[in-house]
DNA sequence: CTGGAGTGCCAATGCGTATTGGCAGCACGC
DNA sequence: GCGTGCTGCCAATACGCATTGGCACTCCAG
């Protein structure tokens, strides 16, 4: 056969670049790159082309994506940066943005607010040329004004109108909490909220306490309480809440890790749920349905919300023009309104001791 | 004062260059690298090495690192591929890797294989020329022979003679809680394990019956259950398992996703826990403590190991000399060595029913 | 046959940094 | 005063790919 071509094959042993495939086809380097370049339609007889596609498939070429980054002055890779992997929300909202993100060929660069602080983060990825980044509840209106001088952003569940964003219908969730625990007869009501001031949990907390407001419930500040978006948090703030009188017949937490701990704290002192207390969470994060009494909780599609994040961000990433044409604006407008939440009703509520159940006649 | 340098000050408009500090510092661009570059005792005069540093600061340099990884052809990235994302053990090996990296000055490029296959996330992690990747048992062994090659890989939990690794020790991890059941009096037992063929699963249940039958505790497989390593999966096992007779006591699962799903199948059911069953879990994740009973688990060092497996993959990316200086290899076999586990006993495990505590005299 | 409009390709250059080799300049010995 | 050896710096080049501008060539109308 044909025994002459000087390195038969060679599949990865040192490096195949785009030059060996341009000699291999018998074309010049810039041609090989119009060809293999993305631009479908560059001006390449087709005879030429099919060569240096046969030539880059049998030398197994992969492009160097630092090199074209730096060509491009794009790393096509995206940061997404979390204020603490271990809280399992978080997580799904980066497997969600991951999935995304790597189906269109972007690598993702993830950095846990909890291990570095934010501003360092983003000066590292701004200086891989990073193409857009994620901020996922970790302040942005706090950084520094050049934190993120020209850098795509989207923001995750945090306003701004600095920045786009996707975000759910967090005022929503307070309310389908509020209504929920209402329709169920509860009058004597409690909330645990974090201490820490994020956006989210603000506005769960007004749509929960203006719908009982509304019913003409108190809110009295008592029953209000502040812990760490933690299982132990929720724990603490529970076992301050039972012991006043009279007794919250119901709680709403602002995430679930607190309402797990509430439910948790409730069974360790021998409180029986969801009889005497119900509990109501929010966030619908695997673990609620897996603990006993299953949770009640209104559902966060979190993993939604990171895919969309993606989507969103790339939306600004491949389309810089500026105004967007009303395509690429109706599909922005699109993925940027807040996600529907729902409440599931799961075992850790019930009718309010003494409530009479309304059956349909 | 000076009004006379052209762009007097410019902090991150548009982007500062290694040339651009050569310039204000009045010495040419090697030069400027020179000092600029990690090489801490190149031969440059210290007053020129301070005019230099002096320009960098001023200017806001930072270096591109896109251009830096081109030219000296490593990208100071780091992959780490991981199976699910959902499940709360791998969660928290990549929250330990993405720390030390990160503070080694490493990025993290996450990989879900859930998403995308193993080699398809090689290929692109290999063109990013991606300094290492740790592969958290993904099935190594099964890739093609090339996806892998010139990269610095680092394995989790899963052995081979090609590539090194850092693991916990699973067989005594079998042991322990084998040796905890017994000692409670547990002579009918059962194991549930995942249907998958992960490496240090089958190391946990080995050392668990070798135990058993050590002590002359049979381990039919009637009582031995395969099923997906999720809650789930736990429950579906436990539901087939309690409805045995004579029914089992006491049951190891392999993982605590697979004990919180038995747990919860118990409760369901009206079974009482420890009372009636007891049953241990392995990997000690956050929620085993928040379930009720809280779980009886066999701790693994998940944060730990995933920091371990970094130190050891930069250990390999910074030291490429081979064989390796003494302290070098020292450092590796210390960071090689398998984790010790122990177990944590909580609420979910007691003595046998009949079984009579034997009390210290 | 000539002029113009395309088409298809390539030479040259750039992206920002690292590295090599060598050229000045100085100090020192004799 | 001349060679020797050293220090401190820079010119040139490389990394792998993308992009610009223009040249050569074909095709067709005139």
């Amino acid at each position: 056969m044909s025994d002459v071509s000087p390195p038969p094959r060679n599949p990865g042993s040192s490096r195949v670049t785009i030059r060996d495939v341009a000699a291999r086809a018998g074309v010049s380097q810039p041609t090989a790159s119009l060809v293999l370049g993305k631009h479908p339609r560059a001006r390449v007889a087709t005879a030429t082309r099919e060569r240096v596609l046969a030539a880059a498939e049998e030398l197994g070429y992969r492009p160097n994506v630092v090199a074209r980054s730096l060509a491009r002055g794009r790393s096509f890779a995206l940061g997404i940066v979390v204020p603490d992997l271990r809280n399992p929300f978080v997580l799904d909202v980066v497997a969600g943005a991951e999935r995304v993100a790597s189906s269109a060929g972007y690598a993702v660069l993830l950095c846990d607010q909890s291990a570095r602080p934010v501003a360092s983060h983003l000066d590292t990825l701004r200086a891989r040329q990073i193409d857009g980044v994620l901020l996922d509840a970790v302040g942005a209106a706090a950084l520094p004004d050049d934190a993120l001088r020209g850098v795509n952003v989207v923001l995750i569940d945090e306003p701004s109108d600095r920045w786009p964003g996707v975000s759910t219908d967090a005022r929503q969730a307070g309310r389908v909490a509020a209504d929920h625990l209402l329709a169920l007869g509860h009058r004597t009501v409690a909330f645990i909220g974090p201490s820490s001031d994020v956006h989210a949990f603000r506005m769960r907390e007004r749509g929960f306490v203006e719908t009982l407001r509304a019913a003409g419930v108190a809110v009295p500040s008592e029953r209000w309480r502040r812990s760490a978006a933690t299982v132990r948090g929720g724990q603490a703030a529970m076992r301050s809440l039972l012991s006043q009188t009279p007794r919250p017949t119901a709680v709403f937490c602002a995430n679930d890790l607190l309402a797990i701990g509430a439910v948790k704290q409730c069974l360790t002192q021998g409180v029986a749920l969801p009889s005497d207390v119900s509990v109501v969470g929010c966030d619908d994060i695997e673990m609620s349905r897996f603990i006993t009494p299953e949770l009640t909780t209104v559902s966060i599609p979190a993993r939604e919300l990171g895919a969309r994040a993606a989507r969103l961000l790339l939306s600004y990433i491949e389309h810089p023009e500026d105004p967007p044409d009303s395509q690429t604006r109706a599909a922005r407008s699109a993925l940027s309104r807040p996600l529907p939440v729902r409440l599931v009703s799961r075992g850790s509520s019930a009718y309010a001791p003494g409530a009479t159940p309304v059956l349909p006649s």
